[in-house]
DNA sequence: ATATTATGTCAACAACACTGACATAAATTC
DNA sequence: GAATTTATGTCAGTGTTGTTGACATAATAT
């Protein structure tokens, strides 16, 4: 147990970390408000916009790829995948070396609607790096970087460079 | 991650944009995932989580303060909360001015369950803290406040200086 | 005396996650 | 070539957490 913290870990008290937990609650819930407004209009969820979403940023990614991304079951991403496929957002297509994969891809009504729901984020997002500042929003990235799981930071960093 | 500064509004771009857009919702699937561990041993779930959360940071607070704070309904609190007093880990009493609130409060049960749960994520934020250096952190906390909705930031203010 | 407020409750419903079991086709291994 | 593994799909049941709408009660405010 530490009797004194020093100086320069003043940021590390428990203060500061609830801090953390709580700017990050008040912001996803506000952040994803938007696109569920749009939503709502339509028959889709959250998980669909997920899927709309990695999809279009990981064109041709088969479903495991989008279930290691996801972290959810097949069967939880197969009711939304198939409601997305049916409805002519998403596209199929067979693998070219490996037949069994499903290669998706958004279909132009897919990307027409992804944009949209992004742009609903991206308005919300561009407001907060610009009243914040280019070094605040380079911290904003490093820290979240780091909260996420350390095995998985590589695979979010591809992911985000793309 | 590189920590370049942009010496323009390069910060603005659609790719940095979506970056925060991407890290956001993989920090954040992550951040909940230590809580939900130790939840899913007990009956209790996410929700019951946020209630033991926000009460024991806001003692006293009422059902309505609750309600605001979380943004959903009396019906869907109602059912979590009742569930949380019924065993012994929130406590309510009688408003001393207007007797039809109900104060809320932490059973010292309530409060060991929310310590555990709170050192789960404590532990991840710190680490992510320590290895961003406390400017990171101060540019984490400014664009997470600036992402919630404009009016909403005072509230949320009062509630990280507590 | 009446209206409003804070809270609670009943009932129905929807979204989205889960587990478990089973099926099929294609690729890989023995 | 036969057996196994892999990628995907499907059926069935369940739990948590959110919603709407209607109604109830006690306490406060007008």
């Amino acid at each position: 147990m530490q009797r004194k913290l020093p100086q320069s870990n003043l940021y590390l008290r428990e203060e500061e970390l609830r801090r953390g937990v709580e700017l990050l609650y008040f912001a996803y819930r506000d952040f994803t408000s938007d696109p569920d407004e749009i939503l709502a209009e339509s028959r889709f969820g959250r998980a669909h916009h997920r899927v709309l979403y990695f999809v279009g940023r990981n064109p041709g990614t088969t479903v495991s790829g989008l279930l290691s991304l996801l972290r959810i079951t097949k069967q939880s991403l197969s009711r939304v995948l198939g409601q997305l496929v049916e409805e002519g957002y998403v596209q199929q297509d067979a693998g070219l070396e490996d037949r069994r994969q499903r290669l998706l891809h958004l279909t132009d009504k897919g990307q027409a609607f992804e944009k949209k729901l992004f742009a609903s984020q991206r308005d919300r997002v561009a407001e907060a790096y610009k009243r914040a500042g280019p070094e605040a929003v380079a911290g904003f990235w490093e820290v979240l970087l780091n909260i996420v799981d350390s095995d998985e930071r590589d695979t979010v960093l591809r992911q985000i460079e793309k």
